[in-house]
DNA sequence: TAACTATTTAGTTAAATGCCTAAATATGCA
DNA sequence: TGCATATTTAGGCATTTAACTAAATAGTTA
């Protein structure tokens, strides 16, 4: 379970417009290293990319964007394992599942009790 | 729909401890308006809450928490009534509930294209 | 109207954030 | 060993954030 510092890690994680493009990239894929691209021997998940990789899609440096995906990663909403030289992503869809989940019980928690309090009402 | 604007700005209200911790008890209720608790007649759903009453939960400032407040309206997480000179507050959880279903989207689209993506292998 | 209650606005300050460039580290390959 | 590639660290700077106090606004009640 996500404890609420963890919770609140993700959320400031996904509060700012570079991290969330980024994240967004890297759950729906769509590219793959540079030189994997060249190399079609390279075999790695479609999801899977590098940071230089992400950096070309974005108008800042490289190490901005290498700082945001530390951030992502210790929110744990993405891995990121080396292989070489290179740092694989991937996106980590166990958290964003048990996120969901938090939101689908707090709604459902809310529900019920709503259901409680109106329990003896009659509507004409 | 929530758009991506919207989607950071709420990750980004509940990015920081005091204001997760409002939203929290906002939600999750379990005390009313102070003036209400000795005013019986006074009929809330139970929970709905006031600005000050929010505030004596927490060791900031009125202000800040008004600011806080904001931040959470603004993110559309709760919705802020005035009735006479008080606000009350209370969660929305149309908001929370479309939150949710992004979640549950993305993990689904997620599943099928590793399903896709997997599709001719078949372990021994 | 005057005093009281509830909330927001204004202005200030310290700390955090987000960006940059330059330099360092780590790995791969000739 | 030495050069190239991939990434991170360090240090600096501008902007934003989160807090405060004091004052203003809005509504209630005597």
């Amino acid at each position: 379970m996500l404890d609420m510092k963890q919770k609140i890690k993700i959320f400031k994680a996904l509060g700012n417009e570079t991290r969330f493009l980024i994240f967004k990239n890297v759950f729906t894929g769509g590219y793959t290293c540079s030189l994997d691209k060249k190399d079609p021997n390279v075999k790695v998940s479609p999801h899977a990319t590098c940071v230089s990789t992400i950096a070309e899609h974005f108008d800042f440096s490289l190490p901005t964007i290498s700082k945001h995906l530390k951030e992502l990663r210790e929110a744990d909403v993405i891995t990121m394992e080396k292989k070489g030289n290179k740092i694989y992503i991937e996106p980590n869809i166990e958290t964003i599942r048990e996120l969901g989940g938090c939101f689908s019980t707090l709604v459902d928690n809310f529900e019920s009790n709503r259901a409680l309090f109106f329990e003896d009402v009659v509507v004409s």
